[in-house]
DNA sequence: GCGATTTGCCTAAATGCTTTAGGCAAGTTC
DNA sequence: GAACTTGCCTAAAGCATTTAGGCAAATCGC
């Protein structure tokens, strides 16, 4: 029997392929097998379980956009930086939607503390650097910042914006706009 | 054999219970029927497949949930009704996470425009009648709204904001009063 | 009441994904 | 080249979905 040359990566990243094409809740180690031309038992000695290869997709997608994230900033700041972080996001989202879901899966707090979703609060937060924010005002921003990228991200992906006027690539120029304008000129409590 | 009264309406609402005990992808044809100790075909009679199931208990949570913010937006305006609608998202999401999941299962076109979805569009439009903007910035501003309310609840539910400081709930109320300075400040294109 | 019809829940069975156990042969090591 | 490790295999059990067909309980017409 010719051996195919199965590994995590390879599994993780055909998965995340996958996920893009079928969607993420689709994503089946028995699909993937397929693929491979492999039958299905043979997966399990590089992925310990469904779920086990779920998290490995999700731990991929969030490294990939921490560090399309850190490209997007370097040099940049303020609305520059607000509107170039925004847009990795979206752009993300809309290019691998599968991959985007996978960012969402609930990870246990180890794993979790293990990824590089911290990366994504410090990238946030650096664009505050440019604007006059002092905590817990900062702190609030970070969130309020990552609640409208994801959901404006989630809401369109999801055909929340279609069929309707104005499109909603104007929307996001906008909302954009609008946070910065807001970030400029936050509210005192 | 005696006859448990099973219905369509019974099994949504016992699929709602379901979901937010156990999360709603994890609702099942065959747990409910366990729940009503009945073979799991039986349920075929009331619910064409596992998918329709979901689709009924994710309308049913829509509907609720725009009962819950008419209510709320009743006799109120400008920050305050601002302030509800969130209130009532945020709620709802914390209480019944199952049901919350729910309303973000992706319907059919022709379902999603009988549901209640539209009223949730048409009641963010309403709290913008306290703001002074003109189209397109209306429809920007409804589209920002959508984006946080369900963006922060997703994140929060997600447990993105947990065992860190400041606390969600001192975000919430710095989020919502922020969006009211932008609304009432909201910047020319 | 009572027969006819509808309706509700049943058994049975096919399909598909997940997961574990154990085996054989291709690659690696010395 | 023998001994070991590793990769993919077959086999089988468990559980969810879904369809087909059956019997009995509720309901309706008389």
């Amino acid at each position: 029997m010719a051996r195919v040359g199965l590994t995590s990566e390879r599994l993780t990243r055909a998965g995340a392929e996958l996920a893009d094409e079928v969607g993420f809740d689709q994503v089946t180690v028995a699909e993937l097998a397929r693929r491979f031309d492999v039958k299905v038992a043979s997966l399990y000695s590089h992925v310990k379980s469904s779920q086990d290869l779920k998290t490995r997709i999700a731990l991929l997608a969030l490294e990939e956009l921490a560090d399309l994230g850190a490209a997007a900033l370097a040099g940049r700041a303020g609305r520059d930086a607000l509107i170039a972080l925004g847009d990795v996001y979206r752009d993300y989202a809309r290019e691998h939607p599968g991959r985007y879901a996978a960012t969402r899966l609930r990870l246990d707090p180890a794993t979790a503390a293990a990824s590089a979703g911290g990366k994504h609060a410090q990238m946030t937060r650096a664009i505050l650097r440019g604007y006059d924010l002092a905590e817990p005002d900062q702190t609030h921003a970070v969130r309020l910042l990552g609640s409208v990228f994801h959901g404006f991200v989630s809401l369109e992906l999801d055909g929340g914006f279609s069929h309707s006027e104005p499109d909603s690539q104007e929307t996001w120029t906008r909302v954009l706009d609008a946070l910065d304008a807001l970030l400029r000129n936050w509210p005192a409590p």
